[in-house]
DNA sequence: TGCGAGTTTGACGTTTACGTCAACGTCAGA
DNA sequence: TCTGACGTTGACGTAAACGTCAAACTCGCA
């Protein structure tokens, strides 16, 4: 639990706080979102993020609340099921410049596709679900009535 | 689109359809669920799936109504973002036998497990899909803001 | 009798998403 | 001055989920 400042290439840290810290590094996200440094450096690889340098000889990466925030999206769209390939063309138009009205069009298109995909999915877990609380039901059921018929020994009917 | 009978391990095959077709060959579950017969093989070698066998020497496989729905039930997972290994534990857990008290209560520990996970994803497909539905109320208005202000042509205000 | 369509097993290749070293630089503190 | 803790860039390894051959068998049919 060292907090280690080193370098530290946060001229207003986390500690500061009035809004939202600026800066990050890499082990700052690391931690906050329990991945490991290689996994963010992939990330990059894979043009998720794009931290600037600072340090001796521009070596060190900062990340800005931008790449937090993409950092965020990214592990989110992992969590439903997207490739981290997908996950950026998703995010990259999100905050892509869309000042014409072509790109805004795009943006819907985009936008209308993503959103009947996560509707799909929606149909998906409902209907799990669905199924996991009608088993949870049938076996309470049955198990009510086993406990009925032959009740164990510290298990008070009616306290659980 | 040959129907080709071949072999045709199936009394009551497809064509039948009384309640249910009872067997199926590995390309019928292929067509069906648009996988290829590798992958259903592959899945089989993962414990998945356990068709019969039948044909000269018992080398063809034969899929049940069991096998079909535990292929369904797997690719659903799937989309759900499970790995295989996932989908057979849960899967297996649901046709498992639970007749004693004991097999009964992990059944609802599982299941509680289970309806957890899939609540915690649907909180980020919940808030994922409001945040396409503000972006796209955003660019709509923005849309017609320009549109107002400088039309194009073969676009007739309010009929999209 | 040979062809095509379908089946089998086996083995190796591929993509994704990192893990796991290795070898090195740097900075603060004992 | 040396030790840790942190950072960097390669480079190679790995697990999952198949794809992609190859070589062989069987069946119905022209």
């Amino acid at each position: 639990m060292a907090l280690s400042p080193r370098f530290d290439p946060r001229p207003n840290g986390p500690h500061m706080r009035m809004t939202q810290p600026a800066q990050f590094t890499i082990s700052d996200l690391a931690r906050e979102f329990d991945l490991t440094t290689r996994a963010i450096r992939f990330y990059e690889d894979m043009g998720l993020l794009q931290p600037q340098r600072a340090g001796p000889g521009g070596r060190s990466r900062v990340y800005s609340a931008r790449d937090r925030t993409r950092l965020k999206l990214t592990l989110r769209a992992k969590r439903l099921g997207l490739s981290l390939i997908e996950a950026r063309e998703i995010i990259d138009i999100y905050d892509s410049p869309r000042d014409t009205g072509a790109q805004l069009k795009k943006f819907l298109v985009v936008l209308a596709a993503h959103r009947k995909a996560l509707e799909a999915q929606m149909a998906d877990l409902v209907a799990n679900l669905a199924e996991v609380k009608t088993h949870e039901r049938e076996a309470r059921a049955l198990l009510a009535k086993a406990d009925k018929s032959s009740p164990r020994v510290g298990e008070a009917p009616g306290s659980g």
